[in-house]
DNA sequence: TGATTGTATGACTATTTAGTTATATGTCAA
DNA sequence: TTGACATATAACTAAATAGTCATACAATCA
């Protein structure tokens, strides 16, 4: 990969690398939540989750969307949880 | 996934959420180089390869050797490579 | 031994960013 | 309209960390 690519590589596992996006990231995993759903189940304040959300769909990882004054945020691409649940077990594996 | 599990795994992610860091993990994807052979390969200063590696190497995610007075890295898990893989191809895929 | 080479590390600076507080923006109901 | 609710954002503080420079440590060789 080139120098840009790995640049944006990184950026994207950036995002994975914050508890509490991955923690968010769990909260949607199986279906969408409006943001006042994803701060009951996540235990953030509503400024902090609203954030993380921008940057996660800014980063492509999240999909939005509005539904009147509700926003409801969602996996984008399933492979992501792949991902995480890929790097727990390999982290479990080597104790 | 518990807290201090989501939090290991955001630690785990957050090493490979820096370009530096990928890029040094390029150099070593098909074989094992000495640090001065991924200085050669990255084109960053000694002490910053040494120091990353020693990052990467807490968190698991490379393997150290020592052979005389130089001392080998290498992938310790070939998970790591694939997974920056999907990544690449996950960013562009949607462009 | 002393000199040299390869690697690691401590101290420092500058940058990035997570979290907070307060407030702005947008949407619906009465 | 007004008021209540949902979401986003600006300003700020504090903490983490990438990169640099100098130097320490370790292993080899003359």
């Amino acid at each position: 990969m080139t120098d840009p690519e790995l640049e944006r590589v990184a950026r994207h596992f950036k995002q994975l690398g914050e508890m509490m996006r991955l923690k968010i990231l769990q909260a949607i995993c199986k279906k969408p939540l409006t943001v006042s759903g994803i701060v009951e189940a996540t235990g953030a304040t509503q400024a902090n989750v609203s954030k993380h959300l921008s940057l996660l769909a800014a980063a492509g990882i999240v999909t939005r969307e509005k539904a009147g004054q509700r926003v409801y945020y969602g996996m984008k691409d399933p492979l992501t949880v792949k991902m995480c649940e890929l790097v727990y077990t390999q982290l479990t594996k080597s104790g």
